[in-house]
DNA sequence: TAGATTGTCTAGCGGTGCTAAGATCCGGCC
DNA sequence: GGCCGGATCTTAGCACCGCTAGACAATCTA
């Protein structure tokens, strides 16, 4: 059956498409920016291809953040296993200022991702392992609540960082704060 | 000069049931829900009497947080008073849980408050400068970092525990190990 | 009371997400 | 080859959004 399988490969491709132009207009243009009028525009469709695709904006944004939490599981692995918790906070945070769209959407834009359940797809699960596992040696007694808070305190940086709510050049002091404050070391 | 001063005050009544209502309907339905058309319906106006009084609809957003920020920093000294950093930080998670509406409008969303500078509005100051009083003691050699850190791992647990992104069973152990671990007390 | 100022409304602009209905393409069958 | 039926794409449009110009009414000044 090479018919069917040909359409499925031009959807699939058209599908990519659709989502790389999307986060390429978030990260230049801000998400404000990405109107299904545009983004059938850039991808060269009308706008009710986009309804083929994906049930609607929001859905469009939750698959380009999808995949923003492949990206970031290796960032953190690879930071994790260079320097450990040191490297998994430097990695959390780059990610997060060199895509701020990308972070917007994974974590502060309202999205229907699910958390911390068993529906919670792969992706998140394998990210938010990471920073468990480099937490996990240095907090042996609850590493689960150890994990939150370190994690949550990376995110409150993140966001934070973002605006000029926090001072620029005490950037690294706070990182590492964090770290010998919270697991001694 | 009785009479200037009676528009003044009908104009400040007016912008004042305009902010109540704003808050009302962001509070009730998210500010998503409060657009222009319903807000100058709720308020029984037309449209163009919010522009009389607000330069837009995110000025309106940012006369709400400002309001929000002063009712943090009482919450904070109350809590600060009582029980000294935990208290600070029970209050601070308090009252984003219990007005997350509010808490959107000063922290999560797009404003063009300013932070941390010295145009920096004075509620923003005392409900900043609540924190740092309560970290000062416990951490006197660096307190402005430690007062950021603090601040960021509150403010990630306030907005990661909206949605089911951190196990809501473990709230208050995420507080204690947070202040045990970062204040060693 | 006449004029000027202030306040308010109606109507409308260009934009948004999303969808119904018709046109068009294309593989499969006779 | 010629036709059919389903998948695919587009045009046109709905209801809503933030925001504003211009007409009209109310109020203060002189």
């Amino acid at each position: 059956m090479p018919t069917p399988s040909r359409r499925e490969r031009a959807r699939e491709e058209r599908r990519d498409l659709i989502l790389r132009t999307a986060r390429e207009l978030a990260e230049s243009d801000g998400w404000d920016a990405v109107t299904t009028r545009r983004l059938a525009e850039a991808v060269d469709y009308s706008q009710p291809v986009l309804y083929s695709h994906f049930r609607n904006m929001d859905a469009i944004v939750g698959a380009v953040a999808l995949g923003g939490f492949v990206e970031l599981a290796d960032a953190l692995r690879a930071g994790r296993e260079s320097d450990g918790l040191h490297g998994v906070a430097c990695a959390y945070l780059d990610y997060a200022e060199q895509h701020p769209a990308m972070y917007d959407a994974m974590f502060v834009r309202r999205t229907d991702l699910v958390f911390g359940t068993a529906e919670t797809l792969e992706p998140l699960k394998t990210a938010f392992n990471e920073i468990r596992q480099a937490v996990e040696p240095a907090a042996p007694t609850d590493p689960e609540t150890a994990t939150e808070v370190f994690w949550s305190a990376l995110h409150g940086q993140a966001t934070l960082n973002h605006g000029t709510r926090l001072r620029p050049t005490h950037h690294t002091n706070r990182i590492t704060y964090l770290i010998t404050h919270l697991f001694g070391t």
